[in-house]
DNA sequence: ACGATATACTTCGCGTTATGATGTATTGCG
DNA sequence: CGCAATACATCATAACGCGAAGTATATCGT
């Protein structure tokens, strides 16, 4: 997938993936796996940026002996989930602009 | 709209607008307003870069004693359109993902 | 006649961002 | 014991959108 595609929908993903329940990293890049690959330092550097906005808190924990991050959504992530929403109207606008008339779709 | 966002509708939006007549800065930006906006310097930038990759051709022209460029599609910028399309499908999955479950759509 | 606005293109620098490379450390399997 | 998997972190780099500023001409209102 186009990488500049990405932009925009990572965040968004990553919220998206720790809504139901908290996540860890490594965890969180297997569950976006078939939708949107993503390397660790991808990820680690989004979860830096969701904290530093409020959109999760972090909880270390340790599990098995090891520490892990769990990551937890705020009210400010699923505002920003919805925000997301509205702005998909706008995308697929786009999206039909780009596509019509076009002389062979 | 999320800055982030653009990235990667831009490029396409720009070859759309020029795909069915060949067309110039200023009206390139005026065409795509209602869709997306942006500025004079992100959409020179842009044709500059799918010049560079092939995806249409410049043509100077005289219009009312002053000079325009006028940027024609190529087959490239076409198949362009037509990858993207196919890209579209991975965007559509990621979107899905986003928006389910969240208990309040 | 003159200033404001629209047209039209260009360049520079900044901040944001995704990513590969690299490093550290532990667990579990063959 | 070596290797893959788990788990997190940092750094440097390159791409990209955009505001700011500049240059130049046409048009329109007063």
């Amino acid at each position: 997938m186009d990488n500049q595609l990405k932009r925009g929908l990572l965040d968004v993903c990553v919220l998206a993936a720790i809504r139901k329940e908290d996540s860890y990293g490594y965890k969180i890049i297997k569950d976006l796996k078939p939708y949107v690959e993503l390397s660790e330092s991808t990820l680690y550097t989004i979860l830096k940026r969701l904290e530093a906005a409020k959109m999760l808190t972090v909880r270390t924990a340790e599990h098995d002996g090891r520490l892990r991050k769990y990551y937890h959504i705020t009210g400010q992530g699923l505002g920003r989930i919805e925000e997301f929403k509205t702005e998909w109207k706008a995308v697929i606008s786009i999206y039909q602009f780009v596509v019509k008339e076009d002389g062979n779709e």
